[in-house]
DNA sequence: TATTGTTATACTCTATAACTATA
DNA sequence: TATAGTTATAGAGTATAACAATA
């Protein structure tokens, strides 16, 4: 701005990134109890113990190339807290499923970050995190709006996009990102 | 929450996340056409020609740990867009200042992404941004009182934070970020 | 031909610690 | 003793691309 005052939108611009490194920096204390990353920790929550997700869906919905995603798969399993069986349908897929110690850890983890996040959360008043979600909600609805002016580059972490893109499930991405 | 609705506060959760990737989605873009990385811009931005910077200093300014600015600068260096001088005063340090190659590219960059900024924030009215901002602030307040409650665990990046601590710059330290 | 998952390479950033040369 | 900066190592995460097995 001209006389040197901190435009409005450069103010935002510092505060989401703080508040994006306070909110990061207290989930990783809460997981640390676990020995999750928060990257480990959201590929936990996708998971279950009967079913189980093919490594390829698991990258789409945290947006996660299949290469990052093999290798925290790697470290879990190597933990005991999940394991790959094969696809039966498909013999090039695997299924991931999280076993007994996978369930009560990830359960453990939900629970103790989720009253985490309650707690921090809970500077502002209800009506206060009402106001907040309706902007930050509209802000963020913008942005994603702004970065595809043109049709593409949605996202700079593009490769699981650009695969799913060509693959017509872009649409279906975008509801499991809303949901 | 009980009934299975997700509660106001994982929503913010949530939001924080998702708007902070957003933001630095849109950044990278940007700085890419300078060939800058977040970091490398943040840096640049705490440089000059004249005086100069000492590493220590800008990596307590951008809690980065000694070792993380000693190789941005090895890079910014390389690109010629950095000069390493000795410090008169005390022989063990080095003041980091800007080539005229650094002048150049850094004022590009900080024109092109403050535009970018602006247009990007611009999603929100003035009125709604200075909502938001009051909301965000007050939310950043309290999470940052809630990380120390007991007087030490500030930021899981602790390094410098532990070193600026021992020093007795913390206040100083917390001033500069509240700036 | 396209997709699943693995592997390999390279790069950024973090954390820790050993090391030097100064202070 | 403590500080400034470098160097080394290890890890998480990202991006890219090559590859084998399967669809």
């Amino acid at each position: 701005m001209k006389n040197g005052a901190v435009s409005q939108a450069k103010e935002q611009h510092r505060l989401i990134h703080e508040l994006y490194v306070l909110v990061d920096d207290g989930d990783r204390q809460v997981l640390a109890e676990q020995q999750l990353s928060p990257l480990e920790f959201a590929v936990l929550q996708q998971l279950d113990a009967d079913n189980g997700q093919r490594l390829t869906d698991v990258g789409a919905l945290l947006l996660c190339v299949k290469s990052t995603i093999t290798r925290v798969m790697d470290r879990l399993e190597r933990d005991g807290l999940v394991l790959r069986t094969q696809d039966r349908d498909d013999r090039r897929a695997q299924r991931v499923v999280l076993t007994a110690k996978g369930v009560y850890i990830r359960n453990e983890a939900v629970r103790l970050h989720a009253a985490s996040v309650e707690s921090r959360m809970a500077v502002l008043t209800p009506a206060e995190q009402r106001q907040f979600l309706a902007l930050a909600g509209r802000l963020a609805t913008g942005l994603r709006d702004g970065l595809h002016p043109d049709g593409n580059g949605y996202l700079h972490n593009e490769a699981t996009l650009l695969e799913l893109r060509s693959n017509g499930k872009e649409e279906e991405l975008l509801l499991r990102q809303a949901s």
